[in-house]
DNA sequence: TCGATATACCTTGACAGGCGAAGTATATTG
DNA sequence: CAATATACTTCGCCTGTCAAGGTATATCGA
């Protein structure tokens, strides 16, 4: 893990949005996508994952659901709403105009 | 304004190390810099300038004195140490990295 | 001359996101 | 049977941001 923590910050529900995006997932797997992704240089650590989920589901931009495994640990499965994937396009909007103020600005 | 604080979070040290890269200056001119750089779409909270002031005079990466104004309000004035400019070249390097890491992932 | 505005700095306390640490539970593998 | 991987949860601390309030000097228009 190289990225210090408050660049990151910020980012962590817009990279879970942009995953659930994609297809329902779990915060286990979500995770090992994250480490997938980037070749293991980053990963969320599970307290920030799982408080971003409560956060999410509180703003209505996801929803939540037990999967029925029949063997393996539980999974709560995720999914994206419509104000989900709205709040997810302006997020990465805001992400693309950030790095432009910040290029200019360091 | 439209940059959210926590995209920006963690930037603001840089951000002022990037400015005393170029000049010693002082905060109220370095935030007018700032404006003026993005065309008012961006500024730092006079709190929150001057406690990177703090933490970067502590950390040992600029110094201040007091400028001597025959008239006008006073200013401290501050300028980059060597640690400083390290700090500087390390936190933009770090930029560059978490910008591809981010763009991978969202 | 007096109020508004610009310049310039400082402090306090609250807030929110990240995260270390610890716990729970199931399945697999050596 | 112990270790490891999978999978989720909660508690409480840490740190950067910022709203709010304060101080002081200079200028400019009414």
């Amino acid at each position: 893990m190289s990225i210090t923590s408050d660049l990151i910050r910020g980012h962590t529900e817009t990279i879970i949005l942009a995953h659930l995006v994609e297809h329902d997932s779990y915060g286990y797997e979500i995770n090992k996508s994250i480490q997938v992704k980037t070749d293991n240089q980053y990963e969320l650590k599970e307290a920030t994952l799982y408080s971003a989920f409560r956060r999410l589901e509180q703003a209505g931009c996801i929803l939540s659901y037990w999967g029925d495994q029949d063997s393996g640990a539980r999974r709560r499965y995720y999914s994206i709403t419509n104000i989900g994937k709205t709040v997810y396009s302006n997020n990465k909007q805001d992400w693309e105009d950030a790095k432009i103020l910040i290029d200019k600005l360091i």
